[in-house]
DNA sequence: GCTCTTCTCGTACAGCGTTCGAGTTCACTC
DNA sequence: GAGTGAACTCGAACGCTGTACGAGAAGAGC
C-alpha cells in the first residue's frame, strides 16, 4: 500500500500488518539475512528474486508478500550495514574519539559488504539504522560544542568524508576482485593509460612507478587516516573560531 | 580483444583500430553523446540498448561494434562527467581558491547529471578525463607545498570529502525527483519513521520541525561550504606541521 | 461448516544485454 | 575490373530479469 505522495520507500510506509499464523514459512528478516548472504558471497549481480527464493527453499514470487519490491529488499540490506557501524559512547571517549570510532567503523562496515557501494548511490539512507548512526554521531558532536546548523554540518562533512574515501576504495577492489588479476597485475594493465595522461603532468609517470612499489593496503589506510585526521582538526578549528 | 590480465575496462585494452572508411554511419563518441542525453532527460533506468539504437536510428546490436559492453559503455559516459569539471590555474588563483573552484566544478557536474553518482558507487574512475582533474588537483597541492605521499593523500581526502558530500545529496533529490511530491510533501510522508528514530534522540523532532521550514537548497549549499572550509582549514594546518 | 485473512507459488509477460551469423559497403591489390 | 578482405550494420534468437495475476492452501473466528 503506498503512501500519499507519489514517492515511495520502505520507510514511508507503515510497519506491515502482525501476522496472525505463528510461524509463517518466511519473514523479512529472513529474506534480509538471506539476501545479505548471497550478496556477500556472490555479489550484487547475482541477487535475483530467483536465487533468493530457491536459497530460501520457497518461491521467488512468494517474497513479495514481505517486500514490495527488488528496490525495498534493497534498501532493507543497506539498512543492515549501517547497522553494523556502531559508535562508542562519546560521554567516555571525548567527542574526537567517538568521531574517529565512528568513521572507521562505518568504514570497515562498508567494506565487509563492498556491494553496498553501488546501493548508497542508488538510494538515500533513510533506515532507522542509518538515521541511528546519524544522530548518534550528533549527539557526539553536540558535545564537542556544537551547537544550531553547525552541529549538523560538522556531523555531516565527517559522514561525507568517510563515504566519499571508502566508496571509490570499494570499488575499486569490487572491480579488481571481480577479475582473476590481483592488483599488481592490474596495474600493469592501466599502464598505457597512464601514458596519455602523464602528457599533461610529467611526474605522473615516476609516481606511478612508485605505486608499484607500495603496500596497498597500508597505503590505502594511511590516506584515509590523514584526510579523516585534516577533517577532524578543521572541524576543531571551526569549533574555537565561535 | 581483451587484455592478458582477467579484469577488463575501456581504459585497460588499446584504442580501437583507426577506421578506414571516411564516415561511418555510426561513431563511439556519437553513442556516448547520445547516451548521455537519454541519461539526462530520462534517467538511469531508460537506457537500454535498444532505445540508444533506436535514438540514434540504427539497430541496437550495431552499438557492440563501438563498444564491447554497456558497462564500457557507461565508463565513457562518466568519464566525460568528470570533464565537465575544469579547475582555474593555481598559479594565478592560490592553491586553496583553485582547490575551492575544484570542489565546486566537480560537485555542480555530478548535480548536473545525476545519473553519475549510481556510476560512481559501480566502477573506478580510470578514464582520461577523471585522471586529468586528479592530476590537475596534485598539481594546485603541490604549488600548496604537498610533498610526497602527503600531496598524493591532501588531494585524495579532498576529492573525497566532494564525492561523499556530493552523492548522498544527489540520490536523495533523484528520488524525491522521480516521485510527482516535492521535497516537503515528502518529509511528510517519512515522519513516521522520525518519530521512531527520536526515541534515541528527543532533540531530532525538534530539529526535524526546523526542517520543514528550511529553504533546502540553500542549507545544502551551506553544508557543503561548511565541510568544504573545514577540510581546507585541516589541510592547511597539516601543512604547516611540516 | 462457513467465511475472511494471511500467505505461497506456478504461470506468464514484457523487457533486458548480448551472441551469432548473414549481409552490405568500401579500400585495396593484381 | 575482378577479387579479396576488412570494416561495419543488424535481425533473430537465447537466457535471464522483475513482477502482475490469480488460483489455491491453511488457519482464525464465528
Amino acid at each position: 500500500m503506498p503512501s500519499k505522495t507519489g514517492f515511495t520507500s520502505v520507510w514511508s510506509r507503515e510497519a506491515p500488518a502482525k501476522r496472525t499464523r505463528e510461524q509463517p514459512s518466511l519473514s523479512r528478516e529472513q529474506i534480509v539475512r538471506a539476501a545479505m548472504e548471497l550478496l556477500d558471497t556472490e555479489g550484487m549481480d547475482a541477487l535475483s528474486m530467483r536465487k533468493l527464493g530457491a536459497r530460501l527453499g520457497s518461491g521467488a514470487t512468494s517474497i513479495y508478500w514481505h517486500v514490495a519490491n527488488k528496490e525495498e529488499l534493497l534498501e532493507l540490506v543497506l539498512d543492515e550495514v549501517y547497522g553494523q557501524a556502531r559508535i562508542p559512547d562519546p560521554a567516555v571517549t571525548g567527542w574526537r574519539d567517538a568521531a574517529a570510532a565512528f568513521a572507521y567503523g562505518l568504514r570497515s562496515a562498508i567494506l565487509e559488504h563492498p556491494w553496498s557501494v553501488t546501493l548508497i548511490g542508488a538510494m538515500p539512507s533513510l533506515g532507522p539504522n542509518a538515521l541511528a548512526v546519524g544522530t548518534t554521531l550528533m549527539n557526539a558532536f553536540e558535545l564537542a560544542g556544537f551547537t544550531g546548523m553547525t552541529l549538523e554540518y560538522a556531523s555531516a562533512s565527517l559522514l561525507s568524508y568517510t563515504l566519499g574515501a571508502t566508496m571509490p576504495e570499494v570499488s575499486w577492489l569490487n572491480t579488481v576482485g571481480r577479475s582473476s588479476a590481483d592488483a599488481e597485475e592490474w596495474m600493469k594493465a592501466i599502464r598505457p593509460q597512464m601514458r596519455v595522461a602523464a602528457a599533461d603532468y610529467p611526474k605522473l609517470l615516476a609516481r606511478y612507478e612508485d605505486y608499484e612499489r607500495i603496500d596497498f593496503s597500508r597505503a590505502r589506510h594511511l590516506a584515509f587516516d590523514f584526510g579523516l585526521i585534516s577533517i577532524l582538526d578543521g572541524l576543531e578549528a571551526r569549533l574555537r573560531q565561535t
